[in-house]
DNA sequence: ACAAACTTAGTTTTT
DNA sequence: CTAAGTTTGT
């Protein structure tokens, strides 16, 4: 690997709180994975004394991957997820908190759950914002007097605080914010803990810092000694997830958090050829909001990016899968076409199929989130966590049994009475109607042999099979599969395979089922797929030959919430996605939209979004119409005097056309308010007949 | 307790 | 337009 001086000063760098501002495609893992090597062969640190952060699961194997292929002691080293190592803190010192180690993670759908059987009765808007409310009071580390200040019923928000922590913790379960806050509140509270913890790690480098939030960055404060090496790495201009807590005054202020920072910045781009870095720069550049880097590259100036104008979505979508025909000869080639927002992934969809050209979708419905699998995971829960609610309510109603809402209170309300009780005991001793009774007894039955069958380390793989089985849930979802034409069974024999993988017993249970409820599963390689379909949010870390931007229209990229505070900040988050986007793009970017699209099942017309303007520079890129009527015409309907409405500006006047040098049409208007000077097709604009009307 | 009819709201979502 | 949630009827 070969490293340029800047990624050398930052992997060699010697003070202990390093920052470093990696652009996109400047080649951080590699400075991170070499930096880690330095570490350990260079300063005499234990590789099991090193502890590597990140956000997501596959970023945490690759850079895993990548280390130990530079030196195979970093095997020993650790490599995991902030929520991964907060969940297996818990495991080992939960005890304090109350926590067993068999412990249920709850993800934002058990918790809903959770919270709408606390309050049945309240609307689900409600339910979402306290969801949203309980979110940020543990990404942030608010306390409750903070909290005061996002709500407006105070009592009210306090007691439903009270209630969801307290149930959570009588179902032995921790939602994702715990993950993090509690391991803090143990560091806080425990000197002893926080002391061993702080001898721990000797390094500690975290990647993607940009999204970290309050929470995981006061985490880091405590699990950082004085001796330790600190390394993180981040770039503001990607941070995308700031609507998910990701706070970006964690990067911005880093060093007044950790004095005597030092701070490198790469700017060296690998990835994409110049056109391509030249209009990302322009375009973030608009964002405020940043601490500032311009990336540059020697890569050769290459094809010019292409923005193109197409009458609708049918018209886009049609021309892209031309392309790709086109280009289908280049092999080894990867492309992916981007969308904002998932709906829009079914026009590709329809007319890929027909083409029956293969593509990969991307991220749209995540494995462990499907309902057969959690009902699924729902029963394997049940088995060492016999307090989760949530697990046994799953349970109880799917398939139909019989057992109603009426039944599971009973029940419920009879182990809080009997407290150590389990659930599945408690409902044997309830008083229930008859049909209940007999399928709750099966259940009892059931999970009974399920528990001899644990102890006896039978492999996991049968234990679930039989649960499936005794259950109906193999019966009750191949019925499913055959009315909706579905393939759940399939799913499920795929968790089968999955959990062959798995040591027999209680810990291996724990151990697969965390890497369930934590999303660890291993996917296939995204990149390695041809043809992608993906979401701006899900191509973060990835890059692509060819990439389609698509659907460049206002309102639907930048799309932002009209009731928003701060659409300024909004605005700018947009801005980062849109840069994100762009510099995917290895060789190829072509950048479209339409003037006409249909939503929610209307014809509507669609501005171009104003991200085209503010990249558009005339030597990087190609403009290109897809419009019969425009390349008709040509630029005759549009000449000096003539009079255009604008759908920003209102009604104006032409004053001057201009050609740029790549032979663009511009136009100076004159409206009302201001003279105006921009590229028509950029916007919303007609040309109108005036009856004698001279005056605005 | 459950299924069928009706209403309603539509970003993005690492864990 | 659709999918998901709510209400209504058996």
């Amino acid at each position: 690997m070969h490293l340029n001086k800047t990624q050398i000063l930052a992997v060699e760098e010697s003070a202990h709180r390093l920052l470093i501002i990696a652009g996109a495609g400047t080649g951080k893992t590699a400075v991170i994975t070499q930096r880690i090597a330095y570490l350990t062969q260079k300063k005499g640190i234990p590789s099991r004394d090193i502890l590597a952060l990140t956000f997501t699961n596959k970023a945490a194997k690759e850079m895993q991957i990548r280390a130990i292929s530079i030196a195979s002691e970093l095997e020993r080293t650790t490599f995991t997820t902030f929520h991964s190592f907060g969940a297996k803190f818990l495991r080992e010192y939960g005890k304090v908190m109350g926590l067993y180690r068999y412990f249920t993670i709850y993800d934002d759908q058990d918790q809903l759950a959770l919270l709408k059987r606390l309050y049945p009765s309240e609307p689900k808007k409600q339910l979402l914002e306290w969801r949203h409310l309980i979110n940020k009071a543990k990404d942030y580390a608010l306390s409750l007097e903070e909290l005061d200040n996002y709500t407006h019923n105070i009592e009210e928000f306090r007691a439903m605080f009270d209630d969801y922590q307290q149930t959570l913790r009588a179902n032995q379960a921790v939602d994702f914010g715990d993950l993090i806050l509690l391991p803090l509140q143990i560091l806080e509270q425990y000197p002893l803990i926080k002391a061993e913890q702080e001898q721990r790690w000797h390094a500690i480098l975290v990647d993607e810092y940009q999204d970290t939030n309050r929470t995981q960055s006061a985490l880091l404060q405590k699990l950082v000694g004085k001796a330790t090496y600190l390394t993180v790495v981040g770039d503001e201009d990607q941070s995308i997830y700031a609507f998910r807590g990701a706070d970006t005054t964690a990067i911005l202020e880093f060093d007044t958090i950790f004095p005597e920072t030092k701070m490198i910045k790469l700017e060296q781009n690998y990835r994409s050829h110049q056109h391509i870095l030249h209009i990302a720069n322009y375009l973030i550049d608009k964002n405020i909001n940043r601490l500032g880097k311009r990336l540059f590259t020697e890569n050769s100036s290459q094809k010019p990016v292409e923005f193109h104008t197409f009458t609708d979505e049918i018209e886009e979508t049609k021309w892209i899968i031309n392309q790709i025909k086109a280009n289908a000869l280049y092999k080894n080639r990867t492309t992916a076409i981007l969308y904002r927002t998932n709906a829009q992934s079914r026009i590709f969809e329809k007319y890929l199929t027909q083409e029956q050209i293969p593509y990969k979708l991307v991220g749209a419905m995540r494995f462990f989130e499907r309902e057969e699998i959690k009902t699924a995971i729902a029963g394997l829960t049940l088995l060492i966590n016999p307090y989760d609610t949530v697990a046994f309510r799953r349970i109880l109603t799917t398939p139909s049994r019989g057992v109603g809402a009426k039944s599971i209170e009973k029940i419920e309300d009879l182990q809080k009475e009997l407290k150590e009780s389990s659930l599945i005991d408690s409902a044997i001793q309830a008083k229930l109607p008859s049909k209940a009774r007999v399928s709750i007894e099966k259940i009892a039955l059931t999970y009974q042999a399920l528990q001899n069958q644990l102890e006896e380390n039978s492999p996991l793989k049968t234990l679930l099979a039989t649960l499936l089985h005794e259950l109906e849930l193999f019966q009750h979802y191949q019925e499913k599969d055959q009315e909706e034409g579905s393939d759940r069974l399939e799913n499920l024999q795929e968790l089968l395979s999955a959990l062959s993988f798995y040591p027999t017993g209680k810990d291996g249970l724990i151990a697969f089922l965390e890497s369930l409820q934590l999303n660890q599963q291993p996917e296939e390689d995204q990149e390695q797929t041809t043809l992608n379909l993906i979401t701006i949010h899900n191509t973060k870390g990835l890059e692509y030959d060819c990439v389609f931007l698509t659907g460049m229209e206002q309102h639907l990229f930048p799309k932002i919430n009209t009731h928003s505070r701060n659409i300024v900040e909004e605005l700018e988050e947009e801005r980062r996605l849109c840069y994100v986007a762009i510099t995917r793009a290895r060789e190829e970017l072509y950048v479209t939209h339409a003037q006409q699209r249909t939503l929610y099942g209307e014809r509507r017309y669609q501005q171009p979004s104003q991200f085209l303007q503010e990249a558009y520079l005339s030597e990087d890129v190609t403009l290109h119409h897809h419009d019969v009527e425009a390349q008709n015409n040509g630029d005759h309907i549009y000449y000096i005097g003539r009079w255009v409405r604008d759908e920003e500006y209102g009604v104006g006047k032409i004053l001057k056309t201009h050609h740029t040098r790549a032979g663009h049409l511009t136009l100076t208007i004159q409206f009302k308010e201001r003279i105006a000077t921009f590229f028509p097709q950029f916007r919303q604009l007609e040309p109108i007949v005036f009856d004698g009307l001279e005056e605005f």
